[in-house]
DNA sequence: TTGAAAGCGCTAACAC
DNA sequence: GTGTTAGCGCTTTCAA
């Protein structure tokens, strides 16, 4: 490494012999420019000869564009965002930028983070995924001078979004276990101060009501998005209240969690208790037994709130509010029909209807 | 957003009536540069009244120094990668640092990918990750112009790197079943082609022998480091031999694909067939029953490699070589003593010592 | 079609 | 202690 410093334009044209601008816009294939193919031959047989490459930082100043793209992401190690982040990178490839990951830890006290974040003069534009309604981040993005998209949440005061649609992804998951003949079902919230936890307790007491069934606050049991969070919830729940016949999860890391405490209880999946979870990733094939799960569709979510990034970035927008629906019911062995229960009787309502939809693994 | 173009230290100098460099001097706290404090808190005070941040890309450009290290990671959804990024974005903060990630897909084709990620003129240095013993990669490396260290493998030919010890740590995999007294185990291995994959296949080894178990071949299956690899080398495994009554996998994932396997034939774990992975993460804890580990110091690998990097950077080394032994055995549920067997009458050979430190979950 | 020159925002000599 | 100035590598007028 560090054997010879890079070579620079002003070599390539140098041994090119010709001028700095005659070799730029050969190597930028300018285009309405024929150069002369000797000269063109000449210049990209020397450049490729001296392995030059252009200098980001030089050219970025220059233009005042990097081609860049930036993505925050606050939780590496939850299975939604490679995936959200695979997506954001194939829509920015396609269109000629690259993504930057920068890992912004939730609980990084340091107020300037967000301030850096949004004034990075590294990226053209910034996608933010984050967990929390986080005032610091709104007023950061409010004032910054880069284009930015929030991702999987509606921020207050903040205009740009892309997110899922968290009421209708809860509607079917409820749904299924009804038609499956369920009627006690429990709900682990996510949290319930933010836009998806608020959006799936909605949608979870959307298809109660419109099956008829009771609301019971004690079945609303907090979980948040961690598995260590559906491990308390489900013993909580267990503790508080008397069993349900299914439980809907807000996320696979808390039916993961909610799934270890049933087993160390012995009680049988689904032949006991039912679950099913929003959000689907290879996690769902691993637990035991499969986890049956509202897919939503995470790479989209990153590939379009990336196009409307770019969108916004070229001045062919203005505004980006992107809602994605669910993909539909993956159905795997978690859920079943209620123990003893007359397994949905009645024609399923609405929403049962909706949930028909079944994916494949 | 894109409200007033972003405040440059022109501006500030400007507004707070000094020179451009005495600004410059200020904001960047030159030491031996006792400003008078009247002047210093002007400039101060406009700056942040200007929400003042210094272009990283001009900055750079002229210093030849970004303060930004790279991280190229080709799987994402791997749950080793995330925490050795985390280990290396707080080494790198650590020192002043801020750590960009990239992410390079192994099946990407575009042989300038390995180029670009060699030459990136907006990092200092860069660790790789890979999984694969790729040529073109260690070629791209070779004629780098800036200092990189790979990371979880020795690449032919790349003297930098940071590995783990996956001798010792299959070594003690394979110690703890033979210590339950297990005789017939079965490695489902990493590629056999690349360097974890062959170290542990010889920890392995060795391990038998010492405990003078013959060699068995057909106990050998190559399960990459995926699930599914993990399911189809399982199944394979199945057909083809007689049951092993342990299995020691190269990583948790392969682990997860066998048990999904194992699950669906009915066996019994631990009760008929033992397991135990190399790698530690949550997902053994969410896996039924929760799985027994050998725990790699995946955090220390990212920072002790970016520490290794930044004295490349700094000059005050000249090479890093880093090897991480274990940190010992996690157990969890899915490895007990061996069906009927007696369980290691003989006191333990050495590996099964080393294997005797045990961590909590 | 090609060349000369300006300048993006910043730091670091070098003068005062 | 502060100001002036050159120049990092590049793109892009403007002339030729």
């Amino acid at each position: 490494m560090s054997r010879h410093p890079d070579a620079t334009l002003s070599d390539v044209a140098h041994a090119a012999g010709v001028a700095l601008s005659t070799a730029s816009r050969i190597l930028n294939g300018e285009s309405g420019h024929r150069a002369a193919s000797a000269t063109r031959d000449r210049v990209l047989a020397v450049a490729r000869q001296l392995n030059y490459q252009p200098n980001a930082l030089a050219r970025g100043l220059r233009t005042a564009r990097t081609y860049t793209l930036g993505i925050a992401v606050p939780q590496l190690e939850n299975p939604v965002f490679p995936q959200i982040i695979v997506g954001a990178e194939a829509a920015a490839r396609e269109r000629g930028y690259s993504l930057l990951i920068s890992h912004v830890a939730e609980s990084d006290t340091d107020s300037r983070t967000y301030e850096r974040l949004a004034g990075v003069s590294r990226v053209d534009g910034l996608l933010v995924a984050t967990l929390e309604d986080d005032t610091r981040l709104a007023a950061a993005l409010a004032s910054a001078s880069k284009p930015f998209v929030v991702l999987n949440r509606k921020l207050r005061g903040v205009a740009n979004h892309a997110v899922f649609d968290s009421f209708a992804a809860a509607e079917m998951a409820t749904a299924h276990l009804i038609a499956l003949g369920h009627r006690r079902i429990a709900h682990l919230a996510g949290r319930l101060q933010g836009y998806n936890g608020t959006r799936r307790l909605a949608g979870f007491r959307a298809a109660l009501r419109a099956a008829g069934i009771p609301r019971d606050a004690e079945l609303v049991m907090q979980a948040g998005y961690t598995f260590e969070g559906g491990e308390i919830a489900m013993r909580e729940l267990l503790r508080r209240t008397a069993r349900p016949t299914g439980i809907v999860a807000a996320t696979m890391l808390a039916a993961a969690g909610a799934m270890k405490v049933l087993h160390a209880e012995g009680v049988a999946i689904p032949g006991e208790i039912s679950i099913v979870a929003i959000h689907d990733a290879t996690i769902a094939d691993m637990l035991h037994p499969p986890l049956t799960t509202v897919r939503l569709p995470l790479h989209e979510l990153g590939a379009s709130a990336t196009r409307g990034l770019l969108d916004l970035i070229e001045g062919k927008a203005t505004s980006v509010a992107i809602m994605l629906p669910p993909q539909g019911l993956v159905l795997r062995a978690s859920t079943g029909p209620v123990a003893g229960g007359a397994p949905a009787a009645r024609s399923p309502r609405a929403p049962a209807a909706r949930a028909a939809r079944a994916l494949r693994p």
